[in-house]
DNA sequence: AGCTACATGTAACGAGTTACATGATTAT
DNA sequence: ATAATCATGTAACTCGTTACATGTAGCT
């Protein structure tokens, strides 16, 4: 149940509409954690109900009304009684390798395909992060320990894309042999 | 709804009862596909219902029976069909980078800690797929295809552990700075 | 006497996905 | 005109986790 506990954290920093909160996932969280708009709405609803954050209606001319989320004094009990716990790796469920072992199926050339295609999106994806690396972090000197904290979060998500080119790669390498 | 077909892809080699699909979930799937032993006892259920695999009662003498469970012609074209789409990448849902977002909230030693136990989660996992890879393969060159594909999930693996390690290792010397 | 391995399941609950539903404003 | 952005939600369903349930054989 840690989609709550991302939520806390990220309302850490300022107060978000559920929308706001969409895009930043959308942007910057997803290389750490996926959330649907569905899923944080109704997260946001759960954790007003159990008082870890408060809303403010904001009344907009010309935009829909939205509500403002922030973090309370509990919330931050909760989040600080959740760091104590030890993480344990994500379970993994990569699709692609599955299909790796049953790429005998089909013809050879079906998988390679398959392959050079991931390789293009994680390609999209790490120069994304490394707009974003040259933007917001040029200057990696005295970076606050809250700003080197957000850094190696994309740090993770840019090695993470980069192992998946390097693999794809090697795959491609080895199944065009012979 | 992969876990069906990661099931199909393990039966597309051999009969296994649920027991040693889960041991085989546990020791090699698991870098690809991880399930509880729960999940892969309702999925054949599911799976034998729908004709894709098809069970054998085997009575054995000082043990408990067991079902052995072999993919049908139908399990076949399931699996071809389904190897036909494109495998997106996974939802990241990383705990330890939300604790990370978050670790401004409690002194610094606490998440470097964790931090250096999650290196250690990931060196005990990369020296067991290292000890897979050199009783399996240690030989690379001639390999079947089929025995290629086996070896490249298995590279996935260690790859993906090594650069758990090496974002620790980055993670832990800027954390320690100053 | 207690632990591990073998072997299979049910039930309840929590989390994630997909589809549906609404409606104004702004940009092309 | 029509698509994208802003803004929030409900409902149904599937998938994943945790707890419960049972029982034998072999080892220490």
């Amino acid at each position: 149940m840690a989609l709550a506990h991302t939520i806390l954290a990220a309302l850490g920093d300022e107060a978000y509409s559920g929308y706001d909160l969409w895009k930043k996932f959308s942007q910057s969280i997803k290389c750490y954690w996926q959330a649907s708009q569905q899923q944080i709405y109704r997260e946001l609803g759960k954790l007003e109900k159990e008082g870890a954050i408060a809303s403010e209606l904001i009344f907009q001319a010309g935009r829909p009304d939205k509500k403002l989320y922030r973090i309370t004094e509990e919330g931050i009990e909760i989040l600080k009684k959740w760091l104590l716990e030890p993480a344990e790796p994500m379970a993994i469920r990569e699709e692609l390798l599955v299909k790796v072992i049953a790429a005998k199926l089909l013809p050879k050339s079906f998988i390679l395909q398959e392959i050079k295609r991931r390789r293009e999106v994680h390609s999209q994806q790490l120069s994304a992060y490394k707009e974003i690396e040259q933007e917001k972090f040029p200057a990696l000197e005295r970076l606050s320990y809250e700003d080197k904290c957000y850094y190696l979060t994309l740090r993770r998500g840019i090695r993470y894309e980069s192992e998946w080119i390097a693999w794809c790669n090697e795959a491609i390498a080895i199944l065009s042999e012979d």
